[in-house]
RNA sequence: UGCCGGAUUGUGUAAGGGUAGCACGACAGACUCUGACUCUGUUUGUCUGGGUUCAAAUCCUAGUCCGGCAACCA
């Protein structure tokens, strides 16, 4: 991961460092354990990572896990997998923010001594009146005036466990009428009966994030806490807790914009609906936008993070172009990727004046630019496959493939005429007959005669039988994030965003392709094996084609 | 009718008083035993109105539009 470029977070980074507000930079990731990492994740992965980087800092991985119910070991567990694939290394150590409860229940008693909260006795819904609206301030709690001895011995019951859910909160004491409705006397503790994932039982009073968090960020040390846009509005209540809690080194929290892409969704919820109700075959499915979905697609970390990086960041609401992403990863695996032959739909072609039984092995580039990368040879047969698509019973404007009476290169090989078509009652093409002229091998036609199209063949003796997957957006609409308000999503699922190849051809070198492997299949896209499935081929992207139907 | 952000070509992002640049896309052409890759060229932009200035995307001002905020979620 490269630290190349610049953006606004790095102006705040080196204003601060050159007027000695701070000297060693800490960044921080800090995800929730309750479901998977995706792209989004990925550049808060990278913009804390390569801040640290860019400027000699560390940079931490905290779990932030302060609401027992809805976190998990399984996720704690993805997140570390996803990381170590990211190659993401948090080379200031690994956290827990509920290692830190001790700490915060300390703070907390603290700002009680202090007069700066209180134990509140209201009701969700009674709190919720109290709140106010975004127009109207709201009213003072009734319980706020409690002395700091009952607060006290309330909290710690609080803590001992002598109360139900809900029934207590603890809350700072701020403004009631602020425009800001995060410095309403926040609740910053709330009862919860319930296991945590590493605490156990130990605890039955949790705090909230926006007082966890400061506290986190300052007992680490963090300088920059890079967040995105959503919390903009709780930056104030951060600065209050680090301000009256009275850290020394105050970190500081900056915002940037989330990341969203056409074609799909990025929030947990969703996410976790389209898996909840099948629409895709789990959270690694290829089409989810998350990094375990993207790793069986194919994705490389690299071109996932050449994709954030050059997509930039700014404090603008925006929606990155998927095909850019799509882009990103064409353009490097057109480097790395070796190229091999599979046939999608199988048409037959009997080459009648090549003699039966004959074997001879053509030599082909894994690579057409890099002669480095070797070659293996391709057998070739009197009976071969070629893609049904390379051929049409018409001459169509453009259509520069096989046509009755016409030629064709295969690739590597001889050039082909096609000299009869058999077809069955329905007119659907079954097979074809063709000649080659055996004078083309490595050569051009002696006679001059231009052969424009070349298209890709596979002996049909030695081929493998494989499955392939293509996978296309997973809606049908550039902007979903905005249009899954009523939760009927269904319409806006692409029909087509999984088609299914069953009886394609391969070449034997791609028997027992291995998991993480990616190849070109020539003339038609990049593709991995599936690690759930054996004997499939996942598309990770279509090659471009300018080949336009009229 | 509240508060906090934001606005630069189709998309994303630079330039922060001095020639609006880059990438992707689109279009046109060259090359090609992958209609890929590569190469060449073209196109389109500073939200609007005022103001300051020799000069404004940049500063001021008034609007407009967009995003976020009323969990004991993060």
């Amino acid at each position: 991961m490269e630290e190349s470029g610049s953006n606004f977070i790095h102006d705040i980074i080196e204003a601060d460092l050159k007027e000695g507000r701070v000297t060693n930079i800490v960044t921080r990731f800090p995800p929730e354990p309750n479901g998977y990492l995706h792209i989004g994740s990925a550049k808060a992965i990278w913009i804390n990572y390569t801040a640290a980087k860019k400027y000699g800092g560390k940079f931490n991985l905290r779990y932030d896990d302060t609401n027992p119910v809805k976190e998990d070991d399984e996720f704690v567990r993805s997140i570390e997998e996803d990381l170590n694939w990211l190659g993401a290394v948090p080379t200031g150590g690994i956290f827990y923010g509920s290692d830190y409860f001790d700490k915060c229940y300390e703070f907390a008693e603290k700002l009680i001594m202090d007069k700066k909260a209180f134990v509140c006795d209201l009701t969700q819904e009674q709190m919720s009146e109290y709140r106010g609206t975004l127009t109207e301030p709201g009213k003072d709690s009734p319980y706020k005036n409690r002395s700091v001895e009952e607060n006290l011995d309330l909290f710690r019951r609080m803590k001992a466990g002598e109360f139900a859910d809900g029934e207590k909160t603890l809350r700072a004491i701020i403004d009631m009428s602020s425009p800001n409705m995060n410095m309403r006397d926040p609740v910053i503790y709330r009862i919860i009966h319930a296991n945590h994932h590493r605490q156990g039982n130990k605890w039955c009073i949790y705090p909230m994030y926006d007082f966890a968090h400061p506290i986190q960020d300052a007992l680490e040390g963090i300088t920059h806490s890079l967040c995105s846009i959503e919390f903009e509005n709780h930056r104030p209540l951060y600065d209050w807790v680090i301000d009256n809690i009275g850290f020394e080194q105050k970190p500081h929290q900056y915002e940037f914009a989330r990341l969203n892409m056409t074609y799909t969704v990025m929030s947990k919820r969703y996410l976790r609906k389209l898996v909840e109700t099948k629409t895709v075959d789990g959270w690694d499915d290829p089409r989810m936008p998350t990094l375990c979905g993207l790793r069986r697609r194919g994705y490389t970390p690299s071109a996932i993070f050449e994709f954030i990086s050059r997509s930039g960041v700014s404090k603008t609401y925006s929606m990155a172009d998927s095909g850019f992403l799509e882009y990103c990863i064409c353009e490097e695996l057109n480097e790395t990727a070796l190229r091999r032959i599979a046939i999608k739909e199988p048409l037959k072609v009997i080459i009648t004046n090549y003699p039966e039984g004959k074997t001879e092995y053509f030599e082909m580039p894994n690579h057409p630019k890099k002669p480095e990368l070797g070659t293996r040879s391709l057998p070739f047969g009197r009976e071969i496959y070629i893609e049904r698509s390379d051929f049409e019973k018409e001459q169509i404007l453009g259509f520069i493939r096989l046509i009755p009476g016409g030629e064709v290169r295969l690739m590597g090989a001889y050039i082909l005429k096609c000299t009869n078509v058999i077809c069955g009652a329905d007119g659907e093409v079954l097979s074809l007959e063709g000649t080659v002229d055996l004078e083309t091998r490595n050569n051009k036609p002696i006679d001059g005669r231009k052969v424009k199209g070349t298209i890709h063949w596979l002996s049909l003796q030695h081929c493998i039988d494989t499955q392939i997957r293509e996978y296309n957006h997973l809606f049908n609409r550039e902007n979903v994030a905005n249009l899954l308000e009523d939760d009927n999503f269904n319409e806006f699922i692409n029909p087509d965003s999984l088609v299914i190849y069953e009886n394609c051809k391969a070449e034997k070198a791609l028997e027992g392709a291995k998991d993480g492997e990616r190849f070109q299949f020539v003339r038609s896209g990049y593709f991995t094996p599936d690690s759930k499935y054996n004997g499939v081929f996942n598309r990770i992207a279509p090659l471009k084609s300018s080949y336009k139907p009229e």
